[in-house]
DNA sequence: TGTTTTTATACCCGTTATGGTATAATTTAT
DNA sequence: ATAAATTATACCATAACGGGTATAAAAACA
């Protein structure tokens, strides 16, 4: 389904990190962290990146996943 | 450099479109597509995706280049 | 079970992305 | 060279993202 929110919840997860705890790392807000591993698409590119950036990833063209 | 912008640019050539044709097609601006092809890092992640879907392609996490 | 921690939802509001339009600059073609 | 097509830049208006906060729900734990 949404790979995204979950490449980020996973990553998380496994570093043992709260939402709280990303959001402060990532110097974001902690609604866009729950904005973002909730599948929202409408977030800015800037933003996800700076969360990405973490855990040594970024967003770029991958080909389309079957919907669902 | 900006993979993302490079990788537009060069699919919608490939496929001999013009920027307004781009837009047209994806249900964008043409504002947009300008932007996007600019490099602008604060793009809204949907949009970006509306574009690339015409191409097959969709934004996901890969490793980060090496920003240089 | 009850308590604590974590996550989800709802609201207000400042900032800004987007779309549209017009104009300038650049590229391409003749 | 000039002319046409394409792309870049600048401005304005509207919609909505993101931050903050408060509360509710859910999960984790003893």
């Amino acid at each position: 389904m949404n790979t995204l929110s979950e490449f980020v919840r996973n990553r998380r997860k496994s570093l043992g990190m709260t939402q709280p705890e990303l959001a402060e790392k990532a110097g974001t807000g902690l609604r866009f962290v729950r904005d973002l591993e909730q599948g929202k698409k409408t977030l800015r590119l800037d933003k996800v990146n700076q969360v990405l950036g973490l855990f040594g990833y970024e967003l770029g063209p991958v080909r389309q996943e079957r919907e669902e």
